[in-house]
DNA sequence: GGCCAGGACACCA
DNA sequence: TGGTGTCATGGC
């Protein structure tokens, strides 16, 4: 573990020791449809496959995961949690069913643009790299690093509202540089995708946690 | 009624 | 390059 950052790893266990894993390595079924890259259901994220991981970070910007879970619970119920029922939809019908994840607009447009490119990347059977999500419209690094890590097993670290306030309240950095997060976490911690999941997931509860106390002062 | 929530992008100086 | 406005719902 030389070069790497102590303060963070043990801020790891100590997050670890108190809530336990959010995570199980558990491998569910490969419930995919299509070709592609071997799917193992994240326990933590809560998705019932690739496709659902991907429209979940896009519906989650700058809202509430509540309301995520409403509009996804809403294409569910009209059997259109699917690439290919999204890019044929009316963009109007789209709206109505994602309505509860706000900016609903928006996020429709969005949303056939990336289920489209999510179809390519499944017909070919290899995943999208960081630049080819960055480059559909809606998809910012966040998005783009989410979709990786949760959705295609690839390493790279999320950075959140969550994890930009862990690091603030633990004077650890403070920028409004998003690769200034990246390289400090990657650098500080081993290349894992297990282990980013994981811390990612931590410091999201850790955060729902502080907010519910800051609420009850 | 106001604030906040697991952002991204266009526009302007 | 940095700041600001826009997109919008739902819970507390």
């Amino acid at each position: 573990m030389a070069g790497k950052d102590g303060r963070l790893l043990r801020l790891y266990e100590e997050l670890l020791e108190q809530s336990g894993p959010q995570e199980c390595n558990k491998a569910w079924p490969r419930n995919e449809k299509r070709a592609g890259v071997a799917w193992a259901k994240p326990c933590w994220w809560p998705a019932d496959s690739r496709f659902e991981v991907v429209v979940g970070a896009l519906l989650a910007q700058n809202t509430n995961w509540k309301n995520v879970e409403k509009a996804i619970g809403n294409l569910k119920d009209a059997d259109s949690l699917d690439a290919e029922r999204i890019v044929s939809m009316r963009k109007c019908s789209l709206e109505k069913l994602i309505r509860p994840s706000g900016f609903y607009r928006q996020k429709a447009k969005r949303l056939k643009t990336l289920a489209k490119s999510f179809l390519v990347f499944e017909s070919r059977g290899s995943p999208p790299s960081r630049d080819e999500l960055l480059a559909i419209d809606g998809v910012g690094k966040e998005t783009a690093d989410s979709i990786l890590l949760y959705a295609y097993d690839i390493p790279h670290f999320v950075i959140d509202a969550y994890t930009r306030r862990f690091c603030k309240c633990h004077s650890l950095l403070e920028s409004k540089e998003y690769d200034d997060y990246t390289s400090y976490f990657e650098k500080a911690l081993p290349r894992d995708v297990a282990l980013y999941k994981e811390y990612h997931a931590l410091i999201v509860e850790w955060g729902k946690a502080a907010g519910r106390m800051k609420r009850a002062d």
